[in-house]
DNA sequence: CTTCCAGATGAACAAGCGTTTACAATAGTG
DNA sequence: CACTATTGTAAACGCTTGTTCATCTGGAAG
């Protein structure tokens, strides 16, 4: 199943990939251990020797995400010596999320899930980009291309909220568009749109961004 | 379990308006014959016998979903007398959502769900959902408070996925901001900060409407 | 070489699942 | 009334599920 050439990571490593994947495209409920295990190419006995439970696995998979979801937030977030002046500089989600990530990563499916089904995870994520967002705003309005429109903190939720959007209904825009909104394409396409009303509203035009 | 009182229902509508509600908390596979069931004061067997097998009900309730929201859909367009002249009067399909439904509805998070699942279903309503969002720009257009930017497909799909994003992630919103985002108040909050960035990008305040 | 321990497995188990079957009650209808 | 669907149920069935248990393998340590 997996390459037989080499092999670096641990099975354990190995069955917590293979548990990401299939969460992501089914749901947690749909996806049996036994599935798991023969994705990984191991024992359903395996699973629980190294996770405890099916649940185990599952949290282990959900800490794992957010993990490695908040490392890349504080890489993109940290080079701040050049403040973005203007709305064109500012980094959208969905962009971080394409470039850091390999094409086919299941850590955006994943993620859609995770926000709909909630819990404690779901919502200290959630808390953690809105913040994030507040904070992008804030630079915004301090580089003098944006306004806080009297509530901040709605005005930050609703730019997330856009934000998250394209990476929820991916699959669902990439039918319509004809294009994944995650690829490359894709994204200069719908960040085309999003900066140009965000310049200046529903009637302005996509200016000539690169 | 239900009222004593009366129950004009029958118990066929009754075992798909239990499902709908229980395949909107959790998932559907995270939902038992036996769950549903007991929450509709029924036997198992009772559901097979109405639905054939699980996965029947499954079909049934998603069915019934959309034909609901189709046809709120349509009463909500049809009445064309009054042409939206304006950004203002374009009712979002949160706010016709939270319009049309009784409080308390599981039809949001099912559609959630649904959105997120894909399917033919899914992907059916999605494509209307579009192809409205693009008739409305045209509208605007038409009405001289909008541009096309030059690619109206994307346009309007930004438009939806902005609009779905607000039921998608009504819970999440609901924990940052205090309050339900399909709420009354929480739609009147919502709407200051849509109708000014649409109107004139981020650098707009929030125009003093009702 | 022996000892040992982590990594890994196959077989089996109890519980819960969707579903089937046989049967009871009810409500029209001639 | 008798007849016949319709509506409903209890009990059981077979299968799948998550999980346990005994066992095996292959190095590393002494």
């Amino acid at each position: 199943m997996r390459s037989p050439y080499i092999e670096d990571r641990t099975s354990k490593a190995i069955i917590r990939d293979e548990a990401l994947r299939l969460f992501a495209t089914r749901n947690a409920d749909a996806v049996t251990v036994r599935d798991i295990a023969a994705a990984s190419g191991v024992s359903p006995s395996l699973i629980l020797r190294h996770y405890g439970s099916k649940d185990g696995l599952r949290a282990a998979v959900g800490e794992h995400v957010v993990r490695l979801f908040q490392t890349m937030l504080e890489q993109a977030t940290a080079p701040e010596g050049t403040a973005p002046l203007d709305v064109q500089a500012l980094p959208s989600l969905a962009t971080q999320v394409a470039r850091n990530l390999p094409t086919g990563s299941p850590i955006p499916a994943y993620l859609a899930r995770l926000l709909i089904d909630g819990g404690p995870e779901a919502r200290a994520l959630f808390a953690q980009l809105h913040a994030l967002s507040q904070a992008g705003l804030a630079d915004l309005i301090e580089a003098g291309s944006a306004i806080d429109g009297g509530d901040p903190s709605a005005r930050a939720a609703f730019l997330l909220a856009n934000d998250l959007a394209v990476i929820m209904l991916r699959d669902r825009l990439h039918e319509v568009l004809g294009m994944d909104p995650l690829s490359v394409a894709g994204l200069h396409r719908w960040g085309r749109q999003v900066l140009a009303v965000y310049q200046g509203g529903l009637l302005a035009t996509p200016s000539d961004q690169r």
